[in-house]
DNA sequence: CGCTATTTTTGGAACGTTACAAAACAGGCG
DNA sequence: CGCCTGTTTTGTAACGTTCCAAAAATAGCG
């Protein structure tokens, strides 16, 4: 009764399928299909009798197959566009763990902020019949090419970087509101002359930020003036070229907000070579709150917005375009919140220094 | 004659297949199956109006299907320990590269170093009929886990960690000349007391540069004390906590070699705190030479392993075995070179400054 | 035991592609 | 015109699942 009926259940290299099974547990394929999906319209005894020969065999379900009948597949499409950001790895690994939970499998594309390559892995995607597609766009990606690349019957949620008058759900933190908080902060330690670093305004992102900066300036009466703002590259280079032309700048500012974390690393830096210490002779206050930021000298003041959890949200709202509930286009938007370390001169403020 | 003779190929919302081609073109499946995979069988003029049909209904392959004739399928199982670590996103990256230079297209998986997590996504990209397997093991991972997660039957290379006594292929940088040359330069700036700092012994990586580094210290007829290495995670906390127990011996080094560069950033920082200055009082060298190590105050001066092109060449290697040319176990290790910056205090030293 | 009701099991047709052998076509030549 | 030689095209059987209608087995009961 529990000895094997056969040794060995196939023969040749031939992987294992379904129909190996039938034949060695003595039932029909339909049988063992039932089994797999765990259904109890089958009799405990066979179920018994199937599972132990799909143990013996090491019969490993074949989801492509099976897709092809369903015709839905465990596959979800992760398009970032800069996974060597740390901020977008730690983005990807937020998505990554919610799609995992769900039984969903991501494959991934790193777009490098290339438009053409996000093309090609868009259409590979669908080759490969994800499910969905949780994407952060690449740098000046436009609507049309959007909605040309994926028509509306392949469930899309945009990430981070907003595509306007897209017709797909998004989700992202508030930037306009962490920005502005950030500045304000820099305002009550005593700042008036502000600049905003980094970026470019072909950045929904960017622009975002800047709104937020501006309003904390307006709030305070004070005028935000166009030549306060620098662009560059978003990256710790970037960083240190847009402080180094702010400081080169005649009326020079006391502050700086930064596009993200690792331009506000790359502003810290630059000033320190120039012996001026952040945190300390003037304030720098980042975005993101990547896991570098702590560890900056001098540690970034900076915005968080739950990185992980946010990826986990983009996920999970891919799930709701999936499966229909939700409207294709909806956006969420989380919350942020300032986390105050070193590199705004919070201590030496409150410790009676005052900035010029 | 090229009037066409559907307004719209295909009526209901059903995705488009081939069959909906050739009806559309006036051919049979398998002619449209040949113009698809660009045979030259078929004449150009049939070719064309094939081709035309396709790109007005927006006809798109699906891989899944032509796999489960063809029992190949374009996708390979990208399986990394530690995204957030800015090493191995460097590293997925240029798998991730390579891998769609070929046409191949990558599954991600983050174990985040839990076996349990491995397990189970080895097991998911099998059913997914991934062609091969990169992966950077979890630490820990034994070789008989390997084993009986992974039939020899699929290609598998290890990146990185290595895995004693398993049958796979493995790419990795040459760990031990690596951290030698970075000890051997410290040597030379007239170190004598020079602590290891970081990573785990359960992890191949840490005991090969721990080799280098005695390799060094022997060869200057230094004895290596144990009590000079010190053990901890491999973060930027961890180089925290691992510098302060070093510090605080009774005889305290004059340098450290790091596991890589993430704890000596965090070695950095923490000696930075406590008032010693890194490059002027004291000697530290990182690994890796990830991006944030230009930008670090002082500069790390770091062992480059050209992650980029290591990821490359696993994923060359994974097609070496996947092509049944290469034997599955084979292993490629990368040449490693020193980068000199500021933290090991050369600057200083070559100006006449003396380490004590 | 025969009958119905219920629980289990099963053929076989899909799904969208490829490969192969065979059929159809076209051109040249005796 | 018939035949031969390419050159193109095609029908059909896979590939490993799922799903459905229908068959088979079992149970309950008068």
């Amino acid at each position: 009764m529990n000895e094997s009926r056969t040794a060995s259940i196939v023969g040749g290299g031939r992987p294992v399928t379904i129909v190996d099974i039938a034949r060695a547990s003595g039932v029909s394929k339909s049988t063992v299909s039932l089994v797999l999906k765990g259904s109890r319209l089958v009799k405990a005894e066979t179920r018994a009798r199937v599972e132990d020969a799909i143990e013996r065999s090491g019969y490993i379900y074949n989801r492509g197959a099976a897709n092809l009948r369903k015709s839905k597949s465990g596959l979800v499409g992760m398009v970032i566009s800069d996974l060597t950001n740390p901020f977008f790895a730690e983005l990807a690994v937020g998505i990554e763990n919610a799609l995992y939970q769900r039984g969903f499998v991501p494959i991934l594309a790193n777009t490098n902020e290339d438009r053409g390559r996000q093309s090609q892995v868009l259409r590979s995607m669908r080759e490969h019949g994800v499910a969905g597609i949780v994407m952060s766009p690449a740098r000046g990606t436009e609507a049309w090419q959007l909605t040309a690349e994926l028509p509306t019957t392949i469930p899309t949620v945009l990430t981070m970087r907003r595509v306007v008058d897209s017709p797909f759900s998004y989700v992202g933190p508030d930037n306009r509101t962490g920005a502005r908080m950030a500045t304000k902060h820099l305002i009550q330690l005593g700042h008036r002359r502000i600049a905003f670093l980094g970026g470019f305004s072909t950045m929904t992102t960017q622009l975002d930020r800047i709104e937020g900066w501006r309003d904390a300036l307006e709030e305070a009466g004070i005028t935000a003036e166009a030549a306060l703002v620098v662009e560059s590259m978003p990256t710790r280079a970037g960083g240190r070229e847009a402080v180094r032309v702010a400081m080169g700048s005649p009326k020079r500012a006391t502050a700086f907000v930064c596009y993200n974390d690792i331009v506000a690393i790359g502003v810290t830096r630059e000033l320190a070579l120039n012996g001026i210490r952040p945190g300390i002779d003037v304030g720098v206050v980042g975005f993101d709150d990547i896991a570098e930021a702590e560890h900056n000298a001098p540690p970034l003041t900076t915005v968080n917005a739950d990185t992980l959890r946010l990826g986990g949200f983009a996920a999970e709202s891919l799930f709701g375009v999936i499966h229909g509930g939700r409207a294709q286009t909806m956006s969420f938007i989380g919350t942020t919140r300032l986390v105050v370390r070193e590199s705004c001169g919070a201590l030496h403020a409150s410790a009676g220094k005052e900035f010029v």
